[in-house]
DNA sequence: TGATATTGTCATGAGAATATGATTAATTGC
DNA sequence: GCAATTAATCATATTCTCATGACAATATCA
């Protein structure tokens, strides 16, 4: 298996989801034009069978369309300005919002927080915001906003 | 294997790691009295003998420090308040501060970025330095400090 | 010394994530 | 229709994570 690259955000994404964003930034990159699975796994280094598989899935969550055959290849389905990261990465990493209390308290909630409640939510909250609301378009635009 | 209980953090630490934490939090709160694996683990909820090996790697690593036979069990080997939380995590989920660029580009440094350097360099250092700045005590004092 | 409490270690296993190779199915161009 | 191109699928392998159960080593107490 790979060894230890280290992923691209720290623990943030694995490596499945690293894969469909960076092959999905390739895409929009491309403006339209649809490319092989042969020719973004070449790109991005990454092992082609498994590529296709989450390629294939993105195609079916109705991220990219897939077309075989000569010319074929896959292509954005959604502008790059109205698609989320999250629409991309949430098919492979579960990113739901809840989060356990840390001090195992069977009552810990916004309203009743245990004092690790506040910390805790305020970090986990803003790698959620990032990738719901930040989008394709927003990565490729050089802007900063580091917000 | 652990069905799909979603962890603490969305995907932020793996599940050893966030037994580690649950455990030094639990012992920072007993001020000094050492516990037993038996009494962390009934406590948290988590397995016996996995956890055992988690405080282990943890003593090991000079975060704890046990002690056999009656009386034993594992206490804090560090203030609280000197305890960071890196320290209690690093040994499981590596948090490299490397990451790799997203776009694919030979070259992508913070001098020469790819566009979406500063945006995914901003959320996944946001995380690191949670990790590396806050300590034990911190999460067991109130104050938000929601920065 | 012997009973007991406790950590430490080992062997093993199920399941998920990651990866590879071979084959099948659809589409296009000639 | 045939060859080429390309995605889709299948079977399988490897490694990692999480977990369980048994037992060994060590410390305490009476």
């Amino acid at each position: 298996m790979k060894p230890s690259i280290p992923l691209a955000g720290g623990t943030l994404l694995s490596q499945t989801a690293e894969y469909a964003l960076r092959a999905v930034l390739f895409l929009a990159d491309r403006d339209g034009a649809p490319a092989s699975v042969d020719e973004i796994a070449a790109r991005l280094g990454v092992p082609r069978n498994y590529l296709s598989k989450t390629l294939h899935r993105l195609a079916a969550d109705g991220v990219l369309v897939s077309a075989r055959g000569r010319g074929g290849g896959f292509r954005l389905a959604v502008e790059p300005g109205r698609l989320t990261l999250l629409r991309v990465v949430e098919p492979f990493d579960r990113f739901t919002g809840e989060r356990r209390c840390l001090l195992g308290r069977a009552e810990c909630s916004d309203r009743s927080p245990c004092p690790a409640h506040h910390q805790w939510r305020a970090v986990s909250e803003r790698v959620a915001a990032f990738f719901r609301e930040r989008t394709v378009a927003d990565l490729l635009r050089e802007g900063p906003r580091t917000r």
